[in-house]
Order: structure tokens, then sequence, then C-alpha cells
DNA sequence: CCCGAGGTTTGATTTGTATCAATGCCAGAG
DNA sequence: CTCTGGCATTGATACAAATCAAACCTCGGG
């Protein structure tokens, strides 16, 4: 049986309804995180009249591997999984999309893979088209991209890594703390709590574990005194035991 | 004990012994594969004045993890090993570069990954601040890298798969597959004979498995008739048993 | 307040791959 | 030709994580 069959395609929504129309990326809250970062006043507006506010609910597609890309998106808020499934149901997410990611980086037609919100998403959309013209013309967010690009990769061949040659505590203290780091940058400031928005399935296919093989070990985690468990999330009792067997 | 300390620093080399200078980049095979597809007749020839021609002989390091990014490469012939290792010695290839392709993506200043020579390497050698110089005043090279750069994400992607969800033996069959497909593209034309200049442990290394079981699991195929070891590769007897066991 | 569904935890058992330990097989040096 | 060192192969055994199978929350709906 499929477990994705709950997925359903995405319901687009009309216009974001907490800001006047031409103020959206002004006070755009994830501005600083993300590709727009690059981009001057001038051209800003000039992007906004290309973008679209949309929200995506929780475990809705924003798309799938096999659709053409149409559109890419920029995270506001929420967080997205992004899975790369084989035929007989086995998964791979290849990483989770927070406030301030791009998706659709490649600008290629396809899509390599599928996107599915874990949580409520709020996400910028450009089509895609016009939004690689307008790359096109503008070096420095096209170098912007690239910046990102590039970084991704870097993540991706620390996660190679974590998936050929960490084990399972290895991999738990691992996602953790890159856990922590991703939500004290979204946040802007320090947090306690790691909020956990995705299931332990979810967990597990990120690192290439089984569910059951991600709770006992993470219970195994809260019986040594290295963690809390909290609704939502975790919190830290031995953060110097996640530093010592993570991957950097 | 580190089974990396027989790499030693590379060696450079006087240039190209084959051509008279000045006629390096138009007369190169690789270009059609590289960066370099993207650079007109004018940009090439002032390319060409920026580049130099390297040797790197079999295990030597083009460089390390630690190094200072002072160069970017274009592998021009041979095959490199690309290496993330742990402080504990486990080590995981994250890829293996050969003719067209390019080390130093992502223009920083810091590698994040060894390169090591496999076989002897020639690569076209560019000062990374010079090269990142001319690809800000080229936007069809940077898009040209840009392009590059989402690739290799798609491939890592891939190999997160592979890594994550995958039997040894469907590791092996995919990795074959792809080798076959990367040495068709090299030479231009299908070929017989997959040539393995790798190693077992770097085999090992790149799948996330030890040296036993892909010993084990080639030699299994070979019992099922599946392939014929030759010396220095393998040859497919059932390309359709590859195709169905592989990942895509 | 109870019920049911979806997700999580826990336990028992199996298994694929790692580990440990020889042995085999060249190719190059002497 | 023989020795040697560096892989590669093969076999025996161990073990981490998967699989199979319940039981257990918890939260929203009736």
């Amino acid at each position: 049986m499929d477990r994705n069959s709950d997925i359903v395609p995405f319901h687009e929504t009309a216009s974001c309804a907490h800001h006047a129309k031409g103020d959206e990326c002004r006070f755009c809250n994830v501005r600083r995180l993300s590709i727009c970062a690059a981009v001057d006043a001038e051209e800003l507006s000039f992007l906004e009249d290309l973008s679209g506010d949309t929200v995506f609910e929780e475990k809705s597609a924003l798309f799938r591997e096999e659709d053409e890309a149409i559109s890419v998106y920029n995270v506001t808020s929420g967080v997205v999984r992004l899975v790369r499934s084989l035929p007989d149901g086995r998964r791979q997410i290849t990483g989770f999309a927070m406030a301030g990611d791009f998706l659709g980086l490649s600008l290629n037609t396809s899509w390599s893979f599928s996107a599915e919100a874990v949580t409520d998403v709020r996400a910028c959309r450009f089509k895609r088209s016009t939004f690689e013209d307008f790359s096109d013309r503008k070096p420095h967010l096209m170098k912007r991209m690239h910046e990102f690009a590039t970084h991704e990769l870097s993540l991706a061949q620390d996660h190679m890594v974590l998936l050929g040659r960490l084990t399972a505590e290895e991999k738990l203290a691992t996602f953790l703390l890159e856990l922590k780091r991703r939500w004290t940058r979204v946040e802007g400031h320090e947090i306690g709590l790691i909020k956990l928005p995705m299931g332990r399935q979810d967990i597990a296919d990120y690192l290439g574990l089984t569910i059951e093989t991600v709770s006992r070990t993470i219970n195994q985690m809260h019986r040594d005194r290295r963690l809390v468990i909290v609704p939502d999330g975790i919190r830290f009792v031995d953060p110097a035991y996640f530093e010592a067997h993570a991957l950097r």
C-alpha cells in the first residue's frame, strides 16, 4: 500500500490577506534569508509584480516528481519535505525546505522530486519562465541562485556521508542538531525547544532508517537523559552529547 | 591506520607537451562536455591565457578538504575521487570526476572535500579569483556553471536514494550502469568493456558498503552469469538484469 | 464520555551486511 | 624464477537495524 495516497493536489488560494498589495516584498520577513536578499528596491517591486502568495495546507503537494515545473517557489513559512520515491514505495526524503528556501533552483522544466507540505505552508510563487527571463537579465540574482545551489550541493554531500557512513545514533544526533541550527536561523535567535513538525516516518525516510529505529533511538536518548520529549518537539538536556556524536 | 596515508601532495608539471601554446582550448577534446562549451571563440582565447595544463599522477591529491581553494579545475582525462572523511577514518566518496567535469563550481575559498587522482589525471587549471572575475562578467558562463551545479545536485539526490534505500545488489547494479553511461558519454560512442579504474575499496566507499560486500556481490553477479570479470573492468552479459535492478 | 483512527512505542525475531580472519592472486622488484 | 606487497576473494561469525506483531497514546468527532 502506497504510504503517500493521502497526498492530495494543492489548492491555490487568493493572494495574501495580511499585506496590502504592493507591500508584500518590502515587509517580507524571510527576505534576508532568501534569494531576494540579492535584489535591490527597484528590482524588488518588479519582482513583486511577478509573484503571488500561495498557501498549501498540511499534507498537500506543492508539486510532484512527474509534474512539469510551471512555477518556482520561495517558502515563507511552514515546512516542506522533498521526496524521491521508488516504484515499490520506498522513499528517500532528500531535504526539508523551510522559510527562506527556494524550490526550483535548477529552472528546469521538469521536477526531479516531489514537494509535500508537512505543516501548513506559505510560499511566494513565480512563473518559472518569467523568473528565468528575469534572472537571465540580472547577473547578481543568477549568482545568488548559484550560491544557493552550491550550498545545497555541499549539504547534499554532508547528507551522503550521513546516509553512507553513520550509525543510527549518529544520524539522529546530526539531524536534531541540524534542525536546531535551522530553527535558530529562521527565528533569528537561539531556541530551546526544537520543534519536530515532521512525523517519525519522515525522519526515518530522511535518515535512511525505519520508523521503529527512529523511535527506539530517540527514546533511548531520553532514557539516557540526553534530551526530553515534549509535545511537538524535543529539548536538549546534554548538548555536548549531540555535538560529540554529530557529523560536523 | 589511516587508509589515505599514501596520498601525497600533487606535483605540478610544466605546460602541456602535446599542443603548441595558443591551441590548447581550440583543440580540446573535452570542450563539448565541459563548462567551456558555453564560451565563444574570442572568450576562449582569453580563457586560455588564464589556464594552465596540469598533470597529477595516480594516488596524488589535487587538493584536500582543509586546503584553501586557490585554483579551480576542469578535468580533461583520468578519474578523480571526491572524498569526505570522518575523524575516525570512515570515508564517503561523493562522486568520481571524469573528463569534462569541473571542480570548484562553488567558487568558495574553501574546499569541503578532497580530490584524489584514481588514475593519472590531466586537468586544466585556473586561478580561482581570476576565474570568478571572468565568470562575473560573463552571464552565460555563470549560467552554464549554475546548470552544472544543479545537475550535480540532482545526481547527489539520486545518490542519496541509493545510499539510504537500496540493497547492496541494487547499489552495485546502479553503479555499474551509471559508469557505463559515463564512459559512453566521454568516449562519444557505445562501449562494451566497462573500465573500473577505481579499487574495490573506492567502490565500497562510494556505495556505503564494505570492500567484502562489494567483492561478494560482484562475484555473485558473475556466478549468476550477469557479467564477466575481465582485467581492469567488467562486461555485461545480461544488460536487462542491470536495467531492472538499478535506480532509474 | 466513549470511540476510532492515525501515529508512536515496545517487544520478539530475523536478516543483510559488517567484522574478523585467512587465503589467493598478480605484477613489479630483485 | 622467486619473493613481496597490495589488493581481492572467500569463509565463519557477530551484530545493528529491519521486520513482524502487538499494545499504547492522544486527539477530534459524535
